[in-house]
RNA sequence: CGCGGAGUGGAGCAGUGGCGGCUCGUUAGGCUCAUAACCUAAAGGUCGGGGGUUCGAAUCCCUCCUCCGCAACCA
């Protein structure tokens, strides 16, 4: 493995339009804290820069509904998640957010020597344009009647109704959200970043160079590598970002994906520039001593393990990642965590709801870090861990070293007397353990590393169990004090050990054990406490975490979840009745009823479900996208109400004739319409 | 045959060619310094199924099945 002078960590930039949930400290923020730590720990040099990203359509569509500007919306939200990171003790050195103006120029001149040099390309084609309100609309900002569904709010890229994806010109009646007239087709130019160049470049740089990484975003990579690379485009018409540094190009901006990651670049400019003793941002960002690592969730591997390095590589100056320890998915409770479904524990309200109690979440969180598959979070689990791991076997064993000391020696550090082979035997074990949690924290391989910190505690719990001093006071208090030495030297050790971790716990044993200052190199040394050093009164480092306030967590989120589809249901408003149309039209449609004799999935799909009808003539097949609300098996022998003259279309390479009807419920889900009595397949509906 | 990840004791997970392992839970015993915490022991697994390579397979190859995410699909 190289040798680096300097390890600049950086972890995914957070997106400013709400709040964090503990997904985002498990994915990229807590792994990233324990690593910095520990290097600096090591007495590395070391920086850790983060930010707020805070630009992008989304936040603008966040201001308009909330009647706000962009940038109280930011504002409110860095704010809010620059407190949560300092008061989980994420120790960012620097975290700054990409509307500063050190990032609006840097990103500016970035964008401007890849232009400069050519490593664009440029293209025009047809976007839809608001005349009135005189900007290019974003799909996002295109409503009109869905195509599928008639829901009347339909987006320009989605229907949210009925989960079709949709292009703006798709749309019927299609109007802007901006001024609300009709948008109109216009040319608008942009430029992309041709990422087909570096395809060849990319290969042999992760394929080749990198295997080391994770199997998960080497493996992404691969996929994506394999399936070949298309340019994109790094522009947007948008009047919220960065204006793109050409002349005559107002009206775009940088798009949001190619200035955030530029980001950790400018922000470690901005901590330099006001700490000269931090370094020169330069040297950071490339020197070829520079050892960069992006900690990110799965969702982010593309753009730092693709399209960032491209970029970095376009402008030829700097370094590239060194490795991408990307995370998977955290799940609550068995349910994917979801912002909109106010599905998921909100780390602000984590912080009032347990106060001090930070590193129980940052324990549980690495603990069950979803390192190589997506992991689940459980409340239950969370008290579990709290009440087994960190009460009864550290906490319980730092408390009955101190209790004991106290007891016997009235809180001084006794001496050392002659050692048995069982003391030398403990004493190399954690020698051992030091070299394993070393070389699993090298491979990001943080659940295993701090697992095997515990695992010191198991060995003091162990110690004093096989030991017995307490039965030894009674006859032989030199060896009493040789056993509680040996302990005290394992409390302290742990307070080391256990400091990248559970920084705010290993403070609190820092100020009982009155443990000065400490370096990694110390880890594993028996004379943390010398003889004679006076302690503090024993206090408990972990409380016990009962079943009541664990049950007001869980009943917590199902009422988030309840409010929030009752919520849902009250704000639907039923669909205003279309135009009127004449007795001919509807004559035209020729709806009928049919007997289901024949049901199935369509394969390989999650919605389709197909059909066969007795329509009274021949049999056809309808396909139906109801497979979500009803079994197939429990539908044969159904009848069912179906247009019958609808012009026949190929799904999936199935040939549907016709279309059944069901009801849109308030809630998405479908209901089949039927008849009250059996009628004769065929029948027509009058 | 869309792409990727995953299937290992009751639960959560390690283990990528050499006697199936860890944490929690369960049961029994010990201890009583300690937050009913700690220590020891036991029970519990045809390592998703089938086939193959090998002296030897959880691990490599083939094949099938299942789950998750993305994509597709919703007449």
């Amino acid at each position: 493995m190289k040798k680096f002078k300097r390890t600049l960590v950086t972890s995914a930039l957070p997106y400013a339009n709400g709040p964090l949930h503990i997904g985002h400290l498990a994915g990229a923020y807590i792994p990233a804290d324990i690593f910095v730590r520990y290097l600096r720990l090591k007495k590395e040099n070391v920086l850790f820069i983060g930010g707020s990203d805070e630009h992008g359509v989304p936040i603008t569509l966040r201001a308009k509904k909330e009647g706000d500007t962009p940038k109280k919306i930011i504002d409110r939200y860095h704010y809010q998640m620059k407190e949560t990171f300092k008061q989980m003790g994420i120790s960012y050195d620097f975290y700054g957010r990409t509307s500063s103006e050190t990032h609006h120029k840097l990103a500016s001149d970035f964008f401007r020597q890849l232009y400069d040099n050519g490593k664009f390309i440029q293209k025009t084609n047809e976007q839809c344009y608001d005349e009135e309100a005189k900007m290019f609309l974003a799909d996002r900002y295109i409503m009109g009647e869905c195509p599928q569904c008639h829901c009347e709010n339909a987006y320009g890229d989605q229907c949210e109704k009925c989960g079709t994806s949709l292009s703006p010109t798709e749309l019927i009646n299609p109007k802007s959200t901006i001024s609300g007239c009709k948008p109109i087709m216009k040319k608008t130019t942009h430029w992309y970043l041709p990422l087909d160049e570096y395809e060849d470049w990319l290969k042999k740089w992760i394929l080749e160079d990198h295997k080391e990484w994770r199997p998960n975003v080497y493996g992404q990579c691969k996929s994506w590598l394999d399936t070949g690379l298309h340019p994109r485009a790094v522009s947007r018409d948008l009047d919220w970002g960065i204006p793109l540094p050409i002349e005559g190009t107002e009206g775009k901006v940088l798009y949001v994906w190619f200035d955030a990651p530029i980001g950790y670049i400018s922000n470690t400019k901005e901590l330099c520039d006001t700490r000269p003793e931090k370094g020169d941002w330069e040297t950071w960002w490339k020197d070829k001593d520079t050892r960069l690592v992006h900690f990110i969730g799965k969702d982010n591997i593309v753009f730092h393990c693709i399209v960032f390095p491209a970029m970095l590589k376009a402008h030829g100056n700097f370094i590239l990642p060194d490795n991408v320890p990307g995370n998977e998915f955290l799940n609550l409770e068995d349910d994917k965590i979801s912002t909109s479904r106010n599905w998921a524990v909100w780390v602000h309200e984590y912080l009032e709801d347990f106060p001090g109690k930070q590193d129980v979440l940052r324990y549980v969180l690495t603990a069950n870090a979803p390192e190589t598959k997506d992991n689940n979070f459980t409340w239950r689990d969370f008290q579990a861990r709290n009440n087994n791991e960190l009460v009864a076997i550290y906490g319980n064993f730092v408390n009955r070293a101190l209790v004991l000391t106290q007891k016997y020696f009235n809180g001084t550090v006794p001496a050392k007397g002659e050692l048995t082979e069982y003391d030398n035997s403990t004493l190399n074990d954690f020698a051992d353990i030091k070299y394993k949690i070393e070389r699993f924290l090298d491979d990001f391989k943080f659940r295993e590393a701090q697992k095997e910190v515990l695992n010191l505690a198991r060995i003091g719990n162990k110690y004093l169990a096989d030991t017995e001093p307490w039965k030894l006071a009674k006859t032989d208090m030199d060896r009493v004090g040789t056993i509680l030495n040996i302990s005290l030297q394992i409390v302290a050790n742990l307070a080391v050990a256990f400091e990248p971790f559970l920084p705010f716990s290993s403070e609190k044993l820092k100020k009982i054990i009155l443990l000065k200052s400490y370096d990694w190199e110390m880890l594993g040394s028996t004379n943390l406490l010398p003889v004679g050093h006076k302690l503090n009164k024993p206090e408990l480092l972990f409380d016990k975490i009962e079943d009541e306030s664990i049950e007001f967590q869980i009943k917590k989120l199902l009422s988030n979840k309840e409010s929030n589809s009752c919520k849902e249901e009250n704000e639907i408003k039923t669909a205003p009745i279309r135009s009127n149309i004449d007795f001919a039209d509807f004559e035209k449609l020729d709806i009928r009823i049919g007997t289901v004799l024949e049901c199935q999935k369509v394969p390989k799909t999650d919605k389709l479900l197909q059909f066969t009808i007795d329509d009274g003539l021949n049999n056809r097949t309808i396909l139906s996208g109801i497979a979500e609300y009803y079994s197939p098996e429990h539908l044969i022998g159904k009848q069912v109400c179906f247009i019958a003259n609808l012009s026949s279309k190929k799904i999936r390479g199935i040939e549907s004739r016709g279309m059944i009807l069901s009801a849109l419920n308030a809630d998405n889900t479908l209901s089949l319409i039927t008849v009250e009595k059996p009628v004769k397949p065929g029948s027509e509906v009058k």
